[in-house]
DNA sequence: TAGGCCATCTGGTCCT
DNA sequence: AGGACCAGATGGCCTA
């Protein structure tokens, strides 16, 4: 179908790319993709002439629009590297890794919150109906651990929570590198 | 060297 | 008509 790829490489890469708009990122996309660092942009492809005048500079803006699109997508994804829990600043969590860490993360904290409401509204009715004075102590000391043995079976650890059986992070594959980053300390 | 991840280009489709 | 969004294609870099 497109047969003139490679050929097209060379005539597209000298005019029009460099002055397309392109915008140099932040240091440190730029450190990961050379086609950024590099004015030459590279993989063009389509006609070798770049079609009509009109139609090949819509393209050209248009690639310009995609750019900053997937750019302020990178960037969101980079704020929310930010708020998950602390990764090692080298070993950047790839996308995939970071949507699904977000989400089990998420899910982790209600887990939390829920337990948390569960357990202040068991505390309240002990207070008001004291049943059993001798192991009142124990019955405080295992909160959040105590009342796993029926469902979820969390501990105070929401890394246990995420792991529980029946919860949505079927999404979440232990698999993932982010899984060790997340809840094992790395090696170095 | 193969496979994973990524940035970019591109054409199609939908929406305003 | 033009912009936003999407998915496929492509090639570079990195790591096991």
């Amino acid at each position: 179908m497109d047969l003139a790829l490679s050929d097209n490489m060379d005539l597209a890469l000298s005019d029009t790319d460099t002055s397309s708009g392109f915008s140099a990122r932040s240091d440190d996309e730029n450190s990961r993709s050379p086609c950024a660092t590099s004015p030459v942009m590279k993989k063009r492809r389509g006609r070798a002439d770049g079609g009509p005048p009109v139609k090949r500079n819509r393209r050209v803006k248009a690639n310009d629009r995609e750019r900053n699109r997937m750019h302020s997508l990178n960037d969101a994804l980079e704020i929310l590297r930010e708020v998950l829990p602390a990764c090692p600043e080298e070993t950047k969590m790839t996308k995939i890794e970071t949507l699904r860490f977000a989400h089990n993360y998420i899910w982790a904290l209600s887990e939390t919150l829920r337990n948390a409401d569960l357990e202040a509204e068991r505390s309240f009715h002990r207070a008001e109906a004291p049943i059993n004075p001798g192991s009142s102590s124990e019955a405080w000391s295992c909160s959040s651990s105590s009342s796993s043995s029926s469902s979820s079976s969390s501990s105070s650890s929401p890394v246990y929570c995420a792991s529980s059986p029946g919860s949505p992070e079927n999404y979440f594959q232990p698999q993932d590198a982010m899984f060790l980053r997340a809840f094992v300390p790395p090696v170095y």
